[in-house]
DNA sequence: TTGTATGCGTTATCAG
DNA sequence: CTGATAACGCATACAA
């Protein structure tokens, strides 16, 4: 494999002059420009990253973190969705992706150690946000550029993010729920521990309150952001002797558990219960029927966080920045007005 | 930030003794070893990946090619899924990912030469494979160890690869709908430069000869593997004098383009016709009617070109293979019988 | 404009 | 069992 000494040796120039050339750097004639190019075409030259990296301390590499093993998450399909913002705003940068493969949270904290500590990238986004996360405090003890896709639990002010409004977004839907004449609203959301369930409960909790309908605790359901999630949620709420007439759901893919649990009881959608969610995935459109779905623009959110963790990267004094991705609510067909109890029909 | 010569200092050992120590040498005495390993707790040290790669020349890393850039590929739920499984087996061997942002085909392969040549990666997994392709034939010539997912098009002996046996599978979905009556079956495929679309196509062919079916060249359509596609195959297909009552479709995100398409013409599945197709994504199972389709299992997929890829990473002797990972057709909701011509009724 | 010398943090080869 | 010392391939401060 040809290094840069022998492209010096073929070119007759000192090893620091290949150097140069390769950096481009204006104070070499394009005299011997031109004859040192030629020797690396002839033995096709390549630089070595590595040793690149080494000799400058950056990688043009940008780690991704999930919030469990890849394994795990991408089953959700938000997280390549986030990636594929990612990928593009990148690119545009000439960035490298580096994705850690721990499975436990234990191990995923030690692959993030070893990319920080062991510097191979050059910083690192987050694609989730937890109560009380070793990771983030680890990363803001180290000064190590880091992003978050989602709200800081903690330190909101000193961690540049990306993030939806998901407070009013969910505050929002919930009143589009009673407007449309629900009483009885549920909210079936993920981990309590993750900021972003938090923040969309929170929401919902706004909008009931000013609506002046009771709060009950029992129409509070958390599980995890899958479709099974969705099931387990339908079971215990509809198990209540007051079950809701309408459901604010915090991930699509629950939704779809949501929905097709509901049509194996014999429940319709929209007609008994209405049904919005969030993140307007692919599924939402596909699903059976079309779901109501907030959509907060993933792959912007992906795109915003690499054009922002680069600019980090590149001048350290970069202001910290809080971006809030724009929603929209993506009405179809799981929404419909309250129907009249029977009683009073 | 410590590096190995602080640590050495501290306990007052040499350098390389302390570098016998992280490598855990038999040959340090516990004593020592001891010494040393406390001086590293007191310090904080961890050893500089990038640094260690640069004398080792090897970098605990895979990289991992997409036909398209991530940002279009991750749109089919078959490319997270396989990542899912070498996800999995590069943890095992404690090996990270790596993933190039190139957006198109030209800049793809430069990232690879980049990769390669730059020693970013010890190998190389390829997610797809196509006919004549640069990439597989600079990989060759470069003696540079790397797995495909698919089956390659040249040099099948010579290239480790792990993939279904799709023209089997083929074969046997379309005797499927030849059993359930059907005489009029289309064949609705990806890009042709794609050997898996090959081998699904040749598996149909066979199929459709062996029953002594005529073969119609209109029945073959060849879209892009995304939701589109299978709309405008379906377009194409239902605009024939004699359109087809069953359809085989290459890959689940296409078959629910079929799908809808068909049932915004009003055409009843599985009633008017039947549709089976590949991959088996979650997508299959939710979609309306949920499809049959053919489970080819792809975490597993990725999860043995992982594990080969370290194989071959870690013991250069290693033989060439040709993994095949099983099939199993799934039946849902969208076959059925093909119901007599009116004409006969 | 170009060359020399040194450092980046490890590992590996010899000695001892 | 342990210590010098030379790679690994490139970048850069300092000379010239």
């Amino acid at each position: 494999m040809a290094t840069i000494k022998d492209v010096a040796k073929m070119a007759k120039v000192a090893p620091s002059t290949v150097s140069r050339v390769i950096a481009n750097n204006p104070r070499i004639s394009e005299r011997t420009k031109e004859r040192v190019r030629e020797a690396m075409q002839e033995l096709g030259y390549h630089p070595n990253f590595i040793a690149r990296s080494l000799a400058n301390q950056s990688t043009q590499a940008i780690g991704i973190i999930m919030p469990s093993s890849a394994d795990k998450s991408f089953q959700n399909p938000f997280f390549p969705e986030v990636i594929r913002g990612i990928s593009k705003g990148a690119h545009q940068k000439q960035y490298a992706l580096h994705m850690a493969t721990g499975e436990t949270e234990e191990e995923i904290f030690e692959g993030v150690v070893q990319m920080v500590e062991g510097k191979q990238v050059d910083g690192i986004i987050l694609l989730y946000s937890r109560v009380d996360d070793q990771l983030t405090n680890f990363l803001i003890e180290k000064q190590f550029p880091f992003v978050i896709v989602g709200k800081p639990f903690k330190h909101v002010e000193e961690i540049t993010h990306v993030d939806n409004d998901n407070y009013r977004a969910s505050k929002e839907v919930t009143e589009h729920l009673i407007e449309l004449g629900h009483e009885r609203i549920a909210f079936v959301g993920g981990n309590l521990n993750f900021v972003v369930t938090i923040d969309r409960l929170l929401g919902y909790e706004k909008a009931i309150n000013v609506a002046g309908l009771p709060y009950k605790d029992d129409y509070i359901i958390h599980e995890e952001f899958q479709e099974e999630g969705g099931k387990e949620a339908v079971l215990e709420l509809f198990s209540l002797k007051e079950p809701p007439t309408a459901l604010v759901v915090a991930d699509d893919l629950m939704a779809v558990g949501v929905l097709n649990t509901l049509h194996e009881m014999g429940i319709q959608v929209p007609a008994d219960v209405s049904v919005v969610s969030f993140n307007n995935i692919m599924l939402a459109e596909l699903s059976r029927p079309p779901l109501t779905s907030v959509d907060i623009h993933i792959v912007q959110l992906g795109y915003e966080a690499a054009k922002n963790m680069i600019q980090m990267i590149e001048n350290p004094s970069e202001p910290i920045k809080r971006i809030i991705i724009p929603h929209t609510l993506v009405k179809r067909q799981t929404c419909h007005l309250k129907k009249e109890d029977k009683k009073r029909a």
